[in-house]
DNA sequence: TTGAAAGCGATACCAA
DNA sequence: TTGGTATCGCTTTCAA
């Protein structure tokens, strides 16, 4: 059975498929009872606009590409959720794109949705030389980062204040009383992690407390690397009170590095997280965490992203968003702290 | 800038559309000297042709859909990221879809993913009589269903053996020597997890356990939902030693019950998950669960949904992979058990 | 082998 | 108000 056409529609009704465009778009003069029929017909046909047809004569193709390194990371999955939920909203899907950072997948990525007209890309992974050269090439796709400070690039961005939350997690500490710090960070690319970083490293060091180089140790995106890692740390002579991690499976590393090594959490370790994933509730203690305020992010972007390009308004915006410390179960003051009164 | 047409290659090599389509498309004779020329043409104007006319021309839109009932729940995270690697190596995107398993959204989303024209549907959620309907209304589109029985719909379905994952859990905690077991399932139109139930329930009659009906909750998917469902459980005065959990997520919220009882795991409660996500490692114990073979699930599914309709072949398949059980720690004898040698 | 021309299903302009 | 028709970019006959 063939779908049904606009000329389907059009014969059965009588009238010419302009006007039965027309009607679909609400757009030109259609005489109240020529609508009324020709609603009646399309209702009766189950006649269905052809995207496809549509999208070749110019209009939107109502699909939006989503990059991100990794859907099945459960701070990713969240913002693929989001994103849809909202896409939906505006009459658009979401193709996600997972690139695991890697420059070949970006750039194949971006020819493909490129391709396939889709009407914006919201970016949330680094893009690279590649990445930004495809995005440029040809006809440029309207573009907005999110999470992710706005590389080379010149897009909008919309982001969480990573310094912000970086500095909340260290003044949280401080205040416990805790004073040999470190923490587990994302590889330079990860520009949000470096930002983390520098926000924990500023509010330390306006404590007058200082994070040296090797007390921040890089690890990859992964439970077992942040386990890895804190094991190294919790096996130096003079051991940390307290760590932070710029993502919550670090920490959830993390935990389970001072587990192995027999050392309590947080009597003897606290750990702090970002992104306030699932993955915080479920830990045992639960994590005490920064969250990201998702829906405002995404709102703001997808905003940006399908605003008609007015004339005037091409200045670039990048909204920054406020991250909030939620408090779980660990962390604690050190345990020095806990004999001196 | 606009994107080069088919016809911009044409002029510049001096050809017309239909030799430079050929070359496309590998059909059709043109000459070798020709052919070079113009793929030489192409590169150079980087030519890239528009998906959405070819797809007008009736060929495929290289565009998959995928349904499930949340792409933020872990298992469906790895679901789609497993899906969006097999798909694109066969130069497919796919537009993931959560259906929250509400049937207004499902309808919507099929209704929307037929009028952009996908190739093809990957359903891991249940469908209900209005999604069935949409699936069957005009123009069927090529439907595979993966990790869900084939309800009521007459489709290719790969699934995994949820009964006797169901089974390999009671028959690991009959091992241990456990014999007052209750589960915790999700509802009803979650045929899989009825399935586990029933796997379950059957291993532990063929011992000659018993498992009452007020013996297996029924609960939302989400870790407080298991939190509470497992409290309720655990208040009991005759409590049982061992929990098979129908997910990860339940399984994760019923180890924070016991943990906030006091209940220790695994020493006075043994707790089984399923689906082996993330969650699994992260929890404290770590969750003993059972792995579903999500690669070859999906393996499977796509050669299903991509394979050409060869005339004869109409015949139905479904196929059953077999479950993995994962031990970790959260099983173990239960507390009388160990007086007893 | 090559190319002219007829669609595919919509939109949009312009006459009537 | 209506409807005829060109057009979007590509595939596919079918003659030449």
């Amino acid at each position: 059975m063939k779908e049904t056409t606009i000329y389907d529609v059009a014969k059965e009704a009588g009238v010419s498929i302009a006007s039965v465009s027309n009607v679909i778009n609400g757009k030109g003069k259609v005489s109240a009872k020529k609508r009324e029929e020709i609603r009646e017909v399309m209702e009766r046909l189950n006649y269905r606009p052809s995207v496809i047809a549509s999208a070749l004569m110019g209009k939107r193709t109502y699909t939006l590409g989503l990059l991100v390194p990794d859907v099945a990371n459960p701070f990713f999955a969240e913002i693929a959720r989001t994103v849809e939920d909202r896409a939906h909203q505006e009459g658009y899907s979401v193709i996600a794109c997972s690139t695991d950072n890697k420059e070949e997948r970006i750039e194949r990525y971006i020819r493909l949705l490129k391709r396939k007209r889709v009407d914006g890309l919201i970016i949330g992974t680094g893009l690279g030389e590649a990445g930004s050269q495809a995005l440029q090439a040809e006809k440029a796709v309207p573009v907005v980062l999110i999470a992710r400070g706005s590389d080379e690039l010149s897009a909008h961005s919309v982001l969480t204040d990573d310094r912000a939350g970086g500095a909340a997690a260290a003044r949280h500490l401080l205040g416990l009383g805790h004073r040999r710090l470190a923490v587990l960070a994302e590889g330079a690319q990860v520009t949000s992690s470096a930002d983390r970083v520098r926000g924990f490293r500023a509010a330390l060091s306006e404590a007058g407390v200082t994070l040296a180089e090797d007390d921040v140790l890089i690890c990859e995106t992964s439970v077992a690397a942040g386990e890895r890692a804190a094991g190294e740390l919790l096996r130096r002579a003079e051991r940390p009170t307290a760590l932070f991690c710029c993502n919550d499976m670090l920490a959830a590393g993390a935990l389970r590095a001072a587990k192995r090594s027999g050392i309590r959490v947080p009597g003897e370790l606290s750990v702090v997280g970002f992104d306030n994933t699932v993955l915080a509730e479920v830990t045992d203690p639960a994590l005490t965490t920064i969250a990201q305020p998702l829906d405002g992010i995404v709102d703001q972007a997808l905003e940006l992203l399908l605003a008609e390009p007015e004339a005037g308004a091409a200045e670039l915006r990048r909204v920054v968003m406020a991250p909030e410390l939620i408090v779980r179960e660990s962390t604690a003051p050190p345990p020095a702290a806990k004999s001196q009164p």
